[in-house]
DNA sequence: TGCTTGCTATAAGTTTATATTATATCATGC
DNA sequence: GCATGATATAATATAAACTTATAGCAAGCA
């Protein structure tokens, strides 16, 4: 490839207008600059690229040849730094975002609706699934950041920024009044009749490790596959609901069910934002990172 | 545009390598260099466009949405330079000749045969026409250049060089002996039976018009469309042929026809070569005129 | 922790190449 | 034959890019 592409620009435009002089102009440069550019390439490639004549210049058959290339070549990189500007100021481009229906629903979802409203131009593609789904859409790249609300995250390329608390309570409804406004030990829930998630949702693997840690081991009467579920069947009491709080919000507020209180606090656990480390965020995908961490 | 589109070279080799000190191997230049100009490219675009980690660079989604049109862009000029020298050293190209069936028989042919058997991979385009069609397909771009057998080139832009001269001769067999070795007048040629060629051919033209000037007007009693036929006509004895003579050398040679003398001469023609002044020729073109100009 | 390794970034100074100004040259048209 | 409008050349100035030396930084390892 010849030394210096700058020569190119000079070609281009000395071929479009037939004239050093007018090129000169059109490149903000003296024609002498423009001369001696023609006469470096010239050299370099060994091949005369343009009769020069009295009115202006034009191209030999070699230099023919040669623009167009020339033209194509340099209409990409224009092209190239075109669509950049445009992904770069916002004006096309997507964010993937990988979420579970519990993030999604009790987190993300205003975020990405002020997102939208403010960049109407960008996609969103919002993944669904668990944790574990998540992750590893995100170290195969196919997700640009992820919100999950298992608070585990091992991998060494992933970095998790908290969100958001999650409170995980138990919920019931008047058939358990008598355990309304009393201080219970979490012992006495293997005697009560717990509905909660299935054994392979992370919420779940939490509980009973938390559980577990403090010598209760808990044989739920139902297990569902989604916690509006569990609601509405505590809301029938037919159990005691484990649930994150985000989930039971409104019948806590109406009094339809109400928490168990305990004599040990259950730890929170959090929403977090994962992303990898070592990889950058595209313009649009930080600019919505942005907007979730600065206002969460 | 950006200033300096050597910066893109830069850009695509650190993508490729994935690391500045590579990079700076392959592009002879030191790391620093790299750095800078990378820093540069960045600063210009307004876009991060790599991820510096301490185990070489990789880039950022605008990085790499740049990189696949830098990529193309780059291998569009490569391309082209490589297609020009492929030209340039003869490997491929094309040269397309306007030449008149005289012209082609008589002088271009062994200079076509010798070229082609040094350059085997050049096209040769032989258009045939009588000259007033190759001075329109010359100015019309159609060919590289032409040889033509008539001497009157006025249009400007064209230029014409001799290449060889054309004698026209008066020929006859042995029905004509009485005049071999007799000095004719040009005027005794109204009284003999004339064969020659049509009349808006350029030879004929060429003829009648010398004839005139010296007050003679010759009605010949065939007119035939091509100098063979003439040549034949004449071996019958069925008058006296107006040919060039190299359609007529062998049987001058072998005595079957002889030329008749005259007190004054018959100017000589010229094979032209016909070219256009304000237009290169391809290198292929160019190396063939050359070859016919210096074995002329 | 501290050491080594393998990167990239920064700073200062030099070199190179590109630009400019002034002027020469050349062909064309009046 | 001279004015015009173009390109080329020469000398000088300028600005950009390169180099060397060195700092800084993260990862892997003892």
């Amino acid at each position: 490839m010849i030394s210096n592409l700058e020569y190119y620009k000079v070609f281009y435009t000395v071929a479009k207008e037939g004239s050093l002089t007018k090129a000169a102009r059109e490149l903000h440069i003296s024609q002498p600059a423009v001369s001696q550019a023609l006469k470096q390439l010239e050299t370099q490639l060994d091949t005369v690229l343009f009769v020069r004549a009295s009115r202006g210049v034009h191209l030999t058959p070699e230099g023919e040849l040669l623009s167009s290339y020339v033209q194509s070549g340099l209409e990409q990189l224009l092209h190239g730094e075109a669509e950049l500007m445009r992904r770069k100021n916002m004006e096309v481009g997507e964010v993937r975002i990988g979420a579970s229906d519990m993030t999604l629903e009790f987190f993300l979802l205003p975020y990405l609706e002020r997102f939208h409203e403010h960049h109407p131009e960008i996609k969103v593609l919002v993944t669904n699934g668990p944790t574990p789904e998540t992750l590893q859409y995100l170290t195969a790249g196919k997700i640009d950041f992820g919100l999950v609300s298992s608070p585990d995250v091992d991998d060494p390329h992933i970095r998790a920024i908290p969100v958001r608390e999650v409170e995980d309570v138990f919920v019931c409804g008047r058939r358990f009044l008598p355990y309304k406004n009393k201080t219970l030990d979490l012992k006495e829930l293997e005697h009560l009749p717990i509905i909660s998630l299935e054994q392979n949702t992370s919420s779940r693997r939490y509980m009973d490790q938390f559980l577990s840690e403090n010598g209760v081991t808990i044989q739920p009467e139902f297990e569902l596959a989604g916690s509006n579920m569990i609601v509405q069947f505590a809301e029938r009491n037919l159990g005691v609901g484990c649930v994150a709080r985000d989930f039971a919000e409104q019948q806590l507020k109406e009094g339809t069910l109400f928490a168990l209180r305990f004599n040990q606090l259950i730890p929170k656990r959090h929403f977090s934002l994962v992303s990898l480390k070592n990889t950058a965020l595209s313009v649009a995908a930080q600019n919505l990172v942005d907007l979730i961490l600065e206002t969460r």
